[in-house]
DNA sequence: TTAGGGTTAG
C-alpha cells in the first residue's frame, strides 16, 4: 500500500479506537516499526490521550527510535504528566548517543521545573544556540518556578521579543503574585493577542481578585474558548460556583461551543453545588450531544459522584478508565473513602500506587488526622519524607501540625516545623492557625501568641484559634482583647468566635462581661446558649441558668445539661444534678461521664446508696469498660498510661518514685480521695488503684526522664479526677515543677501548690 | 510547534 494513501487514512484517525484500529493495519502491512510512522503513531497517542503503556509499546516497537521519536514520545510524557518519565527517557536519549533536536530541550525545561537551570547551563556550555522556542521554553520555567529574575534577564537579552514572550513573562509575574509589575508589562505592551488578555483573567483568578479578572474578560477584543474556560475556571475555583454555572450558560447562548475543558470545570462546579441531581443533568446533556470524554472530563465526573456519595458510580468509572487512570482519578477515590471514614479501604487503595504525589500523601495524611487517627498521620508524614521524592507543601503541614496539637506533641511540632523551615515550605494562612492551635493545644499560649503576631495579616480563622485556645486556659481577659482587637480591624467575628470568648468568660467567672457579649450577639445558636447556661451556672446563678434553659428558643442538646450537670457539681446542688443528669441518661445513654458526675456528687454528699445505684446502671448498661489513659511527650514519642499500668518499660523506676511521692505528701498532709468513682476497677482495688491513676504515672515519668526546670505537659482524654487534682498540685510545689494537664477541653496549670482550673470528677 | 483554560488534598 502507499505511503500516501496510508497518511489519507491517518488523517481519519480521531479517537484512541480508531488510532488502535489504524495501528493495527500497519502492523499487517508491517509498517509500525517504520521511522517514518513510529513518531506519528506516538503523536496520536498524545493527541487522543492514549494511556503510557500502550504509547511505549509503539515507542519500543522501533528497531532504532530515532531522535523524532524520542521527542515525540518526551513530549507525549510531558503531556501526560509524568515528567520523572520525561527525564529519564531523556536519560535512555543519551545512553542511545542521540543528541536533543531543538524540540525537545523546550519539553525537557518545562518537565525539568525547578531544575530548568540545569538543561539552560548545559545549553551555554554546549554553546548550543538558544532558538526562540529555547529561550520561550526558560522565559517561561523561570517564571513559573523562579528564579524570576533568571526569567527577566532572559527577556530583556532578546532582541526580538514575540508576544509569546510577552506572555511568557507577565505571566511569570502574576505566578510571583506581582499584580503591579504584570499590569505594567500588560500596559507596556504594543501587540496584545487573546492569549495576552486571557493571562490578565488567569492572573486576576489567582489573586482571588474576580471582579478585575471579570473587567477583563468583559474588555477583551475578542475571546477563545480558552478565555472562557479561563473566567469559568477563575469563579469555580474561588467557590463561585452560581456564578461560574450561570457564565457557563452565557456561554452557550452567545454560541461558543463547549469543549473538554469546559466540561470538567463544569462538571466539578456541579459537585460543590450540593444539589445531587445536577451531575444527572450534565451527563445527560454529555450524552444527548454525543460528546467524547477524556481522561479528564471522566476524573472530572468520577469526582463529582464520590463527593455525592454515590462511591459505586465512583468506582465504576474509576474501572473503565483503566489504563488511563491518572494519580487524580487515585486520588480522588483516596479520599472518597476518608471522606466517608472507611480509612481501611483508602489505605489499600494508597498501597497500590505505585507513582504518588503530594496529592496522594495529603489525602492519606488529611484523612487520618480528621478522623481522629494523629498518630498514623504523623507516621504516614515521617514516611513520607523518608521517601524521596514528594516534598510536603503548606496542605500537608497543616494536617500535621494539627495532628501535633491533638496529640499534645509538642517536641514532634517543633521537629516538624524544623523541617519545613530547612526546606522552604511556605505558610499557607490555615498553616499558621493550625500552628497557633498546635501551640495552644499543647499549653504554650506564648508561642501561639507569637505566631499570632508572626502573621502578616490576621484572619477570623487565626483570631479563632487563639481564642479557643485563651478559652481552654481560662483567660477571659485576653479572649476579650482579641476580640476587640478583631473588631476595631474590620473582622468579623463568626459564631466559633463568639463560643470561643464566652467560654473564656465562663472559665473565668466573668459574668457581666459575658453577659454583654451575648447580648451582642445578632442571632445567638444553641452553642452560645450553652456557653450562658455554663457561665450562670459556674458563678453560681443555677436557678437563673435552669430559668434560661426553659425560655430558650431552640430545643436543648446534651451540652446544655451537661453545662448544668457540671454547675449542680461545683455548686452541691443536688436536686439540680439530679434533674440534669436525667434528662442526659435520655439524650446521651452511652456517655459515662454524665453517670460518673452524678456519683461523685452523691459520693460526695455521703449517699452511698445512690452510688451504688448508678454504678448498677452503668454496669446494666455495658459503660464500665472504657478506661481513661494519659500520656507524656518524650523524645518525640508519646508515652500512654492506663491505671495500674506496669506494661511501660521504665515501669519500675516509675512506680518506685511515685511511692516515693506519695510518702512525701503524706508526710504533708495529703489523704487520698477516694470519693470517685474509678470506672476500671473493682472496689477492693480501689484502695491501692486510687494512688495508680494514670496521670499520676505519667507525671512521674515525666519527672523521671525530663530535665530539671522544664515543664511537663500531661494529655488526658477524661476529666482528671479531685484525687490527682490534689497531689499533682502538691507535686508542683514538693518537685518545683510546672505540670500542665490537658484533660477533655481544659488546661490544669499547676505551680506551686496552685491550679486555677477546677474542672475536675 | 515555544504563550492563556482542566480533575484531586486543605
Amino acid at each position: 500500500m502507499p505511503q500516501s494513501h496510508l497518511s489519507t487514512i491517518a488523517l481519519q484517525v480521531t479517537s484512541t479506537n480508531h488510532l488502535k484500529q489504524f495501528h493495527a493495519h500497519l502492523i499487517r502491512n508491517a509498517l509500525h516499526r517504520h521511522s517514518f510512522w513510529v513518531p506519528r503513531l506516538i503523536a496520536f497517542c498524545t493527541r487522543f490521550h492514549a494511556p503510557p503503556p500502550y504509547a511505549r509499546r509503539v515507542f519500543d516497537s522501533a528497531h532504532q527510535p530515532s531522535v523524532f521519536a524520542f521527542t515525540n514520545m518526551l513530549r507525549y510524557y510531558y503531556k501526560w504528566g509524568s515528567n520523572q518519565e520525561v527525564l529519564s527517557l531523556f536519560d535512555e536519549m543519551r545512553q542511545c548517543n542521540l543528541k536533543p533536536d531543538p524540540y525537545a530541550y523546550p519539553i525537557l525545561i518545562k518537565a525539568a521545573g525547578k531544575s530548568a537551570v540545569l538543561f539552560h547551563s548545559e545549553l551555554i556550555k554546549r554553546g548550543h544556540d538558544c532558538g526562540m522556542y529555547i529561550r520561550n521554553a526558560l522565559v517561561n520555567a523561570y517564571g513559573s518556578y523562579g528564579p524570576i529574575e533568571a526569567a527577566r534577564q532572559v527577556f530583556d537579552e532578546m532582541t526580538d521579543r514575540s508576544v509569546r514572550d510577552w506572555n511568557s513573562i507577565i505571566w511569570g509575574y502574576w505566578n510571583l503574585g506581582d499584580e503591579g509589575e504584570a499590569k505594567r508589562l500588560f500596559d507596556l505592551m504594543l501587540d496584545k493577542n487573546v492569549v495576552t488578555w486571557t493571562t490578565m483573567v488567569t492572573g486576576y483568578s489567582k489573586m482571588n481578585d474576580l471582579e478585575s479578572a471579570r473587567r477583563y474578560f468583559d474588555r477583551m477584543p475578542e475571546k477563545t474558548v480558552v478565555s472562557w474556560n479561563a473566567m469559568l475556571s477563575g469563579y469555580a475555583q474561588n467557590g463561585f460556583t452560581e456564578e461560574a454555572l450561570s457564565l457557563f450558560r452565557q456561554m452557550v447562548s452567545v454560541g461558543v461551543s463547549p469543549n473538554e475543558t469546559t466540561w470538567v470545570t463544569v462538571i466539578s462546579s456541579c459537585s460543590s453545588h450540593g444539589d445531587p441531581g445536577f451531575i444527572d443533568s450534565v451527563v445527560k446533556i454529555l450524552e444527548e450531544r454525543g460528546i467524547s470524554m477524556n481522561p479528564f472530563v471522566k476524573t472530572a465526573l468520577l469526582d463529582s459522584y464520590a463527593k455525592c456519595g454515590r462511591l459505586e458510580m465512583a468506582r465504576k468509572i474509576f474501572n473503565e478508565l483503566g489504563a488511563c487512570r491518572n494519580l487524580v482519578a487515585w486520588n480522588s477515590m483516596i479520599s472518597s473513602h476518608t471522606r466517608t471514614g472507611d480509612l481501611i479501604s483508602a489505605r489499600e487503595l494508597f498501597d497500590q500506587m505505585l507513582e504518588k504525589d503530594v496529592v496522594t500523601w495529603n489525602t492519606m495524611i488529611a484523612g487520618y488526622a480528621q478522623n481522629g487517627q494523629s498518630a498514623l498521620a504523623i507516621e504516614l508524614f515521617k514516611q513520607m519524607i523518608n521517601e524521596r521524592g514528594v516534598m510536603p507543601n503548606e496542605v500537608t503541614v497543616v494536617s500535621v501540625i494539627s495532628a501535633c496539637g491533638h496529640l499534645g506533641a509538642l517536641e514532634l511540632g517543633y521537629w516538624v516545623m524544623e523541617f519545613i523551615t530547612a526546606n522552604g515550605v511556605k505558610l499557607s494562612m490555615s498553616a499558621y492557625s493550625s500552628l497557633i492551635y498546635m501551640y495552644s493545644r499543647c499549653g504554650s499560649m506564648d508561642e501561639a501568641k507569637m505566631i499570632f503576631y508572626e502573621m502578616e495579616k490576621q484572619d477570623v480563622v487565626s483570631h479563632n484559634a487563639l481564642i479557643t485556645g485563651l478559652a481552654a486556659h481560662g483567660n477571659g481577659i485576653e479572649a476579650l482583647k482579641f476580640l476587640r482587637k478583631m473588631k476595631d480591624e474590620g473582622i468579623e467575628p463568626d459564631r466559633i468566635t463568639y463560643i470561643g470568648v464566652l467560654t473564656a468568660c465562663s472559665h473565668s467567672g466573668m459574668l457581666e462581661e459575658g453577659k454583654k457579649v451575648f447580648e451582642s450577639i445578632e442571632a445567638p445558636d444553641i452553642d452560645h446558649y450553652a456557653c450562658m447556661v455554663d457561665l450562670l451556672g459556674r458563678v453560681g446563678k443555677l436557678d437563673e441558668a435552669k430559668r434560661m434553659i426553659e425560655e430558650m428558643p431552640m430545643r436543648p442538646h446534651a451540652g446544655i445539661y451537661g453545662s448544668l450537670l457540671n454547675a449542680s457539681r461545683i455548686h452541691k446542688r443536688l436536686d439540680l444534678g439530679e434533674f440534669a443528669a436525667n434528662k442526659l441518661f435520655e439524650l446521651e445513654p452511652e456517655n459515662s461521664g454524665n453517670y460518673i458526675l452524678l456519683s461523685n456528687m452523691y459520693a460526695s454528699a455521703g449517699k452511698w446508696k445512690n452510688v451504688d445505684r448508678i454504678r448498677k446502671l452503668m454496669k446494666t448498661r455495658g459503660l464500665m469498660t472504657t478506661t481513661g489513659w494519659s500520656w507524656v511527650e518524650h523524645d518525640r514519642k508519646m508515652h500512654k498510661f492506663t491505671v495500674g499500668d506496669r506494661s511501660h518499660e521504665k515501669s519500675v523506676k516509675i512506680y518506685s518514685k511515685l511511692a516515693e511521692l506519695n510518702r512525701k505528701l503524706q508526710g504533708l498532709g495529703y489523704v487520698a480521695d477516694k470519693s470517685n468513682v474509678s470506672r476500671d476497677v473493682e472496689d477492693e482495688e480501689k484502695e491501692e488503684m486510687v494512688g495508680t491513676h494514670s496521670e499520676k504515672l505519667a507525671v512521674a515519668f515525666g519527672l523521671l526522664v525530663s530535665e530539671p526546670g522544664t515543664v511537663i505537659r500531661v494529655v488526658k482524654n477524661i476529666r482528671i479526677c479531685l484525687d490527682c487534682h490534689t497531689a499533682i498540685k502538691m507535686i508542683s510545689k514538693l518537685e518545683e515543677r510546672e505540670i500542665i494537664v490537658r484533660d477533655n477541653n481544659r488546661f490544669h496549670h499547676f505551680k506551686d501548690n496552685v491550679c486555677s482550673c477546677n474542672d475536675y470528677w
